[in-house]
DNA sequence: TCCAGATATGACAAAAATTAATATATAAAA
DNA sequence: TTTTATATATTAATTTTTGTCATATCTGGA
């Protein structure tokens, strides 16, 4: 039989109308008359058999079960119109990838490499949204995932499959104006000063200081901040210590704007992973993004570690000697 | 502007094509003809710009873009032809209610007592999804989640107000014919005997045992179910002992397919929660349902109170002695 | 009272969807 | 090979839906 839905042009007409509260705004957000956006609610509240707005003495106002009629429909109107925008867009062979992403490394690491991607594959695009927690695919739309965690937590994200890109190393870094005339601090010393925490791992100065066999009662305490990239600038301006892994701020270590204030790294459980839902998808847009993610991570891995020659992988007692400050690599993407 | 969206019908035709990857089938579904929905698709691979069908020897076959659109659109579609049918479903005052719950709580506490809501508020409309673990309310439409867990797990849900129903307070059941003649078992007997394990609660036994100050090596062992029905229907064919909240098994109780093995309850730090977004819904309907299911539960706690009077309330050492074996209450919902 | 700004409606025009009939292609059966 | 059954595509006519214009109606405020 026959669906029983109205036209989606009713229904946009509502969607506008619901949300402006207002037919000839919503006439005009829609680029029609005033009478069209009338004729269509009138006929779609007879269809529905519900009174969606209240007409008031000045104009109209949604009614209880309009509001909640306009709450459900709105995201699904969105999210057609974004489909179809979708698949419009890219006529050509590949597809497109919508990707959730923890947000900083999206920012600092895969965004500044897309353009790598586009010259590989120009056919291929990503839609990045960003998410820090786990979520289940089921409910969302999303291809992938790019996700910073534990072994352990990736794991146990139920009903995916997940890929190792690269292993999330922090250290110690703050404005130059922090280290004075030092080139290096000691641990003791930086358990001193002002540490700028980041929400999602609250014990990871603790952990660093532990690493260095510091004690540090004040590990914990400091301002906290959800994103790598808000601690990032925090420390730009001298708030204090920030504990973030050196991929995200070769920039600021480019410029000058940060330092880093001790070379040993803390080399955490946590690394960041593509995860995809479990169904081997077969979407081969999806699987070159994977491959071309893989090999763009291994390069970095690889370059690290050429960077890491010589500094000092476990750290024996207390603060470390002052090394030589690590010279800025090279790898800007083009 | 005008937005760009294919209209309804158009979708609709493609999302049945797509399904039966036939336009002729598509369009005995549709109750329209053949013709109907070649025009229809035609105009919208002519409006996107795209193949969505390849046209095969024998037929159409969906294409690469064809298939990925067809996934995406097909669920927005689906829903929003259910929130059509919601609105036109329920003319009254009242509203619906979209709710995620654990499987065997709803069905053996909330859909029994589903009549009573009806009587006392006919209006309301209660759709029931089943979940085992938390979510994220933005990637879903549910209004609300009737879940089990922890203080912490619930108070961890980001973006939520909890509202506690019902303590999970477990007991070891079985069939009577695993029972033999004796009217209780100790600690010790039951450590002997087969347990029957629920995959979410997987040290519950081992809480049990170390509540009744018994050494059970064997705690966590044996099958594992996911539901608490399904433990339930194991102990009722004979399989081992289940430990199971009494208010889900009331009914093998009152039967005789189940009995307790020992009073003794493990006060779990679980419980029943009606979980809501955050933001304070203004949605009267979800506030009828949580008043009405507050006093519910209340009601049925003060029962089993009474019934749990006289009744050790904790273990002094290893086995209880043999208490007497406790009456079916009548709160049987009508 | 009159005006400004809102929604509602009647009459008509334009556009889109649907159909019936038929063309065309293909695989399988005769 | 010819026939048959079953697909999709197309043409032309028809029906339905949608939108516009002009206008009516209502309301609050100058």
């Amino acid at each position: 039989m026959r669906r029983k839905i109205p036209s989606l042009q009713a229904l946009a007409c509502f969607d506008a109308a619901a949300r402006h509260e207002s037919y000839t705004r919503a006439a005009q957000e829609l680029a029609l008359t005033q009478s069209a956006v009338s004729r269509q609610i009138t006929a779609l509240e007879e269809f529905l058999g519900v009174a969606l707005f209240r007409r008031t003495r000045h104009g109209v106002a949604l009614s209880e079960r309009g509001a909640q009629y306009a709450a459900q429909v709105a995201p699904h109107l969105q999210a057609l119109e974004q489909d179809t925008l979708d698949v419009m867009a890219t006529p050509g062979r590949g597809g497109s990838i919508r990707l959730a992403a923890v947000p900083t490394f999206a920012t600092r690491w895969l965004i500044p490499r897309l353009p790598e991607l586009k010259a590989l594959h120009p056919d291929i695009t990503v839609h990045i949204e960003t998410r820090t927690r786990a979520f289940m695919f089921a409910d969302t739309s999303f291809d992938a995932a790019l996700y910073a965690g534990t072994v352990e937590q990736v794991s146990n994200w139920a009903g995916t499959a997940s890929h190792r890109l690269l292993s999330e190393d922090v250290l110690p870094v703050c404005s130059p104006v922090l280290m004075g005339r030092k080139s290096d601090l000691t641990a003791e010393a930086i358990a001193q000063l002002p540490l700028l925490q980041q929400s999602t791992r609250p014990t990871a100065w603790r952990q660093w200081f532990d690493a260095a066999g510091v004690a540090a009662p004040l590990a914990l305490s400091g301002s906290r901040y959800e994103l790598f990239s808000m601690t990032a600038a925090a420390a730009v301006q001298g708030l204090g210590l920030a504990l973030v892994p050196r991929l995200l701020i070769e920039a600021e270590l480019l410029r000058g704007e940060l330092v880093v204030a001790c070379p040993l790294p803390l080399k955490g459980e946590r690394a960041y992973y593509l995860v995809t839902p479990e169904r081997a998808d077969e979407r081969p847009a999806l699987k070159t993004f994977l491959a071309w993610l893989l090999q763009a991570a291994s390069q970095v891995a690889k370059q690290a570690g050429a960077d890491a020659l010589g500094l000092p992988v476990k750290v024996s007692a207390a603060g470390l000697p002052g090394k030589q400050r690590q010279r800025v690599p090279r790898k800007k993407p083009r």
